[in-house]
DNA sequence: CAGTTAGGCGTACGCTGTACACCTTGAGTA
DNA sequence: TACTCAAGGTGTACAGCGTACGCCTAACTG
């Protein structure tokens, strides 16, 4: 009994990993603005300074953060054919993702990537290069996926706030349907009628394949043509329709 | 001499618009971070409280600017072609928000579109409509542009820091091309060689025009084919696929 | 002239990240 | 066994943030 832990529960000393996994924890309930250094303490029953003996500051929690919700994301299968292969990787990626809501815009925060971002990178780059894509297609196409490439789109379609009053309510779709004419006109086709909502109703899961198909194939229809940017004018206005013009006509 | 100004600058009262614009002007020149009620009271002569009168918070503040900013995109074009429309205005709502790098980062934290914003989106679909996109496709296709209608992808290809001393960065590099073996292939072939950097040297407007013809193009293609999502499963994993196909073969 | 109001001022509060000094504890070693 | 050292938790303090609330003053209006 020379030097057993007195107390029940002798405090296992943190580490960066349960430093960032309660951060997750906590993000994930309270939402991130609540990921704070006397918030994120408290919950592990520590002091706020204490954790600065694990991270260096908060941006290197945030890293971490990210870090241990991207080890979530399925490994690579390794016998798939590359658009097979990339669409299961990054709509594994989505579905880690979309256990977090608050990770894409704490991402795109980020200013460098961390090893674990680029061990992700490096697979995508791997499934393009062995499928024979030039290094010239493959970069431009990583580029075109952009954040699409975590599995999550930007909603720039925001709802503004619609009313409870059902009087107010009708006065402001009016007042849209005056205003914005082409949106109501898109929107309550896409809803069911009389729905102001843009978002709602949608199927995002259906819209982000939409869109990542669309790049995918776009993808698979230059590497069949050997499209290169090297042999296009970067100036041009037509780049790619010539390109693609080219294969169909 | 009743009540003339007595002073040689009266101060004319602050507004919406001028705490706008000195906030446009105040991220401009110091960064997005330096915009605080503080700084920006201060810049304006005037004490923090004051500019409560004329935002309600600092959220609507940041609304008020990039409202700022979108009235600097070019009206649209009146005769143009479908697709040259779109790349016009979107180009050119790239140039706007090129002008204030702070911009895309602001615009995607906003959480309800205001009315310029909802001008700006509902002359894109109309782009769409008058072209004779049904208002499906059309639908479908805002959300693939998502935040590349707004000229910007978010730039989720960042950098390590690269030390100065060149021993440790040649050190760095070998320990990248065992580690990332795709990425550093891809991007020597991408810049000139010994470049360890993966964004400089890329031309960021190419890249963005490369992706935006992309997706255009698919547009073009599944007009062409009068596609509809509710005639393909929105469970099929090669809905676009077998569309596409159905058009070349 | 009286009253109202728009707009700028001052103070104060609770929150944030984090620098710095201190203290405790347990392991390693002479 | 005694000494040292470092890892890790503590406490205090500071500057900066958004903003609630009350006050004051000048201009317009009935």
């Amino acid at each position: 009994m020379s030097t057993p832990p007195k107390s029940a529960s002798p405090r296992t000393p943190l580490n960066r990993e349960r430093v960032a996994l309660a951060g997750v924890r906590l993000a994930d309930e309270s939402g991130i603005d609540a990921v704070s250094m006397r918030n994120l303490a408290q919950d592990l029953g520590v002091v706020p300074m204490a954790l600065y003996k694990h991270v260096s500051n908060k941006d290197e929690l945030l890293d971490e953060m990210i870090n241990a919700i991207l080890l979530e994301i399925e490994p690579l299968p390794a016998d798939f054919e590359w658009k097979s292969a990339l669409r299961h990787r990054i709509l594994s990626a989505r579905q880690a993702l979309l256990r977090h809501p608050w990770a894409p815009h704490v991402i795109e925060s980020r200013q460098s990537a961390s090893p674990v971002v680029l061990d992700y990178m490096d697979s995508l780059v791997g499934i393009f290069i062995k499928a024979g894509f030039s290094l010239d297609l493959t970069h431009h196409a990583m580029h075109a996926l952009g954040s699409r490439m975590w599995g999550f789109i930007q909603e720039v379609f925001p709802t503004p706030a619609s009313p409870n009053d059902p009087a107010e309510q009708a006065a402001m779709f009016a007042h849209f349907a005056a205003r914005y004419p082409n949106i109501i006109e898109m929107a309550t086709a896409a809803n069911h009628p009389n729905e102001t909502r843009t978002t709602q109703g949608c199927d995002d899961q259906f819209e982000f394949e939409f869109a990542l198909d669309l790049l995918l194939d776009g993808f698979e229809r230059l590497h069949q043509s050997a499209w290169s940017s090297k042999t296009h004018s970067r100036t041009s206005s037509t780049k790619l329709e010539s390109a693609v013009r080219g294969k169909r006509n």
